[in-house]
DNA sequence: GACCACGTTATACGATCGTATAACAAGGGT
DNA sequence: ACCCTTGTTATACGATCGTATAACGTGGTC
């Protein structure tokens, strides 16, 4: 065996970067191929890594489609904070962005669909993932009772508002994202503000 | 081998049966496993048969799910048209009843939502489950677009209405079933009712 | 340069997968 | 009773699965 012709691929070490690899390799797979065509290998394929380092660096491949979950959440907080931030102060025109962002990319995204689609089958089957769901939407939904009360929803009906308009924009997306040919993301958004407008109070 | 100890199980012919009955256990194996769980010989033990007997029924495990399909909306489709049947010849009533039979039992079944997300993720990769999907969805939204009318919601707002409120519905049913501690389904159903309100006329 | 820790490749193992196929039993017709 | 069709059981095959593990290459320290 001469150093010329090496018995095994050289590499350099990137413990980092290859964690992180492994999970956005994941969260692509997931998305092209559903729950159903993930495999260790084909994570690993596609991360660009040999099959055993999956077990180095997670319990197994339950654990990484957790940590996957984990980062995706925070990828669309982050896109739901950034819009929301480019709305400006006033309080309606900032619900509206939060509420609306979900019709936009980069949550709007094929890629999400089957990727919520696989961590939705796991919280019946996965405590972890059970977990990180109720964080998630817990989550989307405190920000968005502050968003409602800050725009004028009256407090008795701020709890309701917040559940009410998280489903018609949970609904919304998912219909989009099975069927983009039924409605456009405009029309989805204009029901969104019917919405909004069906809790809150009359503007002067 | 003596007739008193045969050499395989005696069985009796029944094809129509056989073939429901491996289209029932599917669907209760998709809601207790998903569809990463689901496999030939889980189906078929559960269906109390032998495991060649699959694939003399269907083409293979894709075509008993996409038969499955069919199956389970066929039950939702019954449920929604008896609920309707039920609540007499006023529209109103009907139209209540039509979208909030999807909060109660049997459409609000823990088992129909592993199903429905199996097929969900199936949608993008199987040409004949996005086919369904299509037919399905457009069923329920064309029967709910009639009874909106004959309730008294404006022509002009008919198709944006029905997108509307089955998207609500779709994302209270989806809620209540990943985590049933957030909201119940009587205030699913005033939700509801507050979003039919958006869009009707004020009664007299 | 030598040594060591550990990130990484490569591969093996036992298990399970969907599909194919041989054999046989049930049931109907003559 | 015999024959034939077909529904069914039982099992084999090649492929792929997740996990385990040996070996080695990298990079830091002395």
């Amino acid at each position: 065996m001469t150093a010329a012709s090496p018995a095994r691929a050289s590499f350099v070490r990137a413990p980092d970067a290859r964690r992180q690899s492994l999970i956005e390799a994941c969260a692509a797979g997931l998305a092209v191929r559903g729950v159903a065509g993930l495999s260790v290998r084909s994570i690993c394929a596609d991360a660009g890594v040999s099959p055993g380092l999956l077990r180095h660096y997670f319990a197994g491949i339950d654990a990484l489609v957790a940590a996957t979950y984990g980062h995706v959440g925070e990828q669309v907080s982050a896109a739901l904070a950034a819009a929301v931030a480019e709305a400006g102060a006033s309080p309606r025109a900032r619900l509206h962005a939060y509420v609306t962002a979900s019709f936009r990319p980069p949550i709007a995204a094929p890629e999400l669909l089957a990727t919520w689609l696989a961590f939705w089958s796991l919280v019946k089957t996965d405590p972890e993932i059970a977990r990180l769901h109720g964080e998630i939407y817990a989550a989307y939904r405190v920000e968005l009772e502050q968003l409602l009360a800050d725009a004028g929803v009256a407090a008795a009906d701020i709890r309701l508002a917040a559940i009410a308009v998280t489903a018609l924009v949970d609904g919304l997306w998912l219909e989009l994202s099975l069927d983009a040919q039924v409605f456009t993301a405009a029309e989805a958004g204009a029901m969104a503000e019917r919405w909004l407008a069906a809790w809150l109070p009359p503007s002067a």
